[in-house]
DNA sequence: AGATAATTGTGAAATAAATAACGATAAAAA
DNA sequence: TTTTTATCGTTATTTATTTCACAATTATCT
């Protein structure tokens, strides 16, 4: 058995991961052949060097004096996060939010085909959703067996959410969109992205509360002198 | 003018920010009166010696052969990101997403209340989404004004998101939940958290896509063997 | 009361990430 | 052509974050 540990993994560090995505959203916005990495800097809001830094991860290279290719980069990036190939989605809840989500038209240049929504509230089973009728939860393992079905979307209250992934993973599913803010416990070979808005809310509270300090501040500062 | 540079700013990183989130929201479900920060490390995914680290940048201390206290601690992470004080909020974009923020209940255990609701749609405008009538664009700065409006959430799409901060800055809104998939240009003093779904799908694909690159690499060393 | 065990707080070491520095290269100008 | 200029790729340096290690502390056990 040879060399089996020298295949390096190559895996790209998390802050560059989330750098690159804005590059991706950023380039299918672009005009233009060409693109520097001051401007890719300047338009997301970091600076030149981390650009570049960050492209080392991938095959694609600028010119000096002139940049780098849109396109080029742009289907690189495009390749690496997979968007063009279709993914089958399933979404549990059919509350507001799983609403919102069925009818978002964007989610489609990103590859993602919801294909099925599941409730377990009788009320709701057999209802339109966009185009989608409701199924209750006993459909799911068909559903994914059926239509290969990789991914599922979290969207029931806290509560229900480790349940619901339970049955998901059961059934086969090996990513998950959790909606719920609530940390899932899953097998390792299952990948769980949190999306918990709850926790962004917390930054925008901070921040007041940061600010609020600082004007307390200068006006006791003001007092002093 | 005396010392103005030695008040140090304790700025707590990011990263550690990130993680007494988490902790926030672990206390809030939390029922015994004492956790260690073995417990606390474990429920929400990384280790003891991290949790210390973190909390050394608050006041609260544990006691050895015992952890720390709950509820201490609770209030002190609750003071840190001003849960407790109601912030008054205003929502743009009356669509699918801004009926679910505005339905949702969540948001109140974090102190933030959604006064108003706008949209540019003459057809929305008048139509309830809960309790709150959908008003016009026009009534921004008399609500913001009347009920000292602090935050702003943009639920439009991205080709209004820009125009809709513009407005939001020029009425005096100091904090933005962006959701539309789009970097927002506004003056230094205004502070921008940005919910870009779209981004976290990224992350969900880029994790299927390492997946099929692994499967296929351990069918090519199969072979080779 | 003294020994033992659990668990903290923190400084030191290791690792990861960001920034800076700079030689190399391609295009444009002279 | 040669020179100048913009821009890249990459290595070195600095800064930030995580992990490690362990003395100090408090509760529990004998
Ligand atoms: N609505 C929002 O804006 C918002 C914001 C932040 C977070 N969230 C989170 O998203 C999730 C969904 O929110 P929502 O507002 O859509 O809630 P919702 O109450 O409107 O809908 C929840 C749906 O889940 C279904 N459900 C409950 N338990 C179930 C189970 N065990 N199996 C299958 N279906 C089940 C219910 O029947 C209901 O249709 C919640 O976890 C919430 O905390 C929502
Ligand atoms: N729905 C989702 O699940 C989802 C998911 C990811 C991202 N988003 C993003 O959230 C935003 C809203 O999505 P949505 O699905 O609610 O869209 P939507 O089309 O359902 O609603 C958008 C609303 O904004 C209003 N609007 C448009 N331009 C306006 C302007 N200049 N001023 C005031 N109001 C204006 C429209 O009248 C409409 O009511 C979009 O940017 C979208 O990309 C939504």
């Amino acid at each position: 058995m040879p060399d089996n540990q020298d295949r390096e993994p190559i895996v790209i560090p998390k802050p560059t991961l989330d750098r690159l995505k804005l590059y991706h959203r950023l380039l299918n916005e672009v005009e233009q052949k060409h693109i520097s990495s001051e401007e890719i800097a300047q338009r997301i809001g970091t600076n030149a060097e981390q650009v570049r830094k960050d492209l080392t991860f991938l095959k694609t290279m600028g010119k000096p004096k002139v940049g780098y290719d849109v396109e080029t980069l742009r289907q690189e990036l495009e390749e690496l996060f997979g968007v063009k190939k279709t993914t089958k989605v399933i979404l549990v809840g059919a509350g507001h939010l799983g609403n919102a989500l069925v009818n978002y038209p964007g989610f489609e240049n990103y590859g993602i085909e919801i294909v099925a929504v599941f409730d377990k509230d009788p009320k709701k089973i057999g209802s339109f959703i966009g185009e989608l009728s409701v199924l209750p939860m006993q459909d799911i393992g068909r559903v994914v067996k059926r239509f290969h079905v990789e991914i599922g979307i979290i969207c029931v209250p806290k509560e229900s959410a480790q349940e619901v992934a339970e049955i998901l993973v059961s059934k086969g599913i090996k990513g998950i969109w959790n909606f719920a803010p609530t940390r899932l416990i899953v097998p390792n070979d299952v990948f769980v992205v949190d999306e918990d808005m709850t926790q962004s809310l917390l930054t925008l509270k901070h921040y007041l509360e940061i600010k609020k300090k600082k004007i307390q501040e200068s006006h006791q500062n003001a007092e002093k002198s």
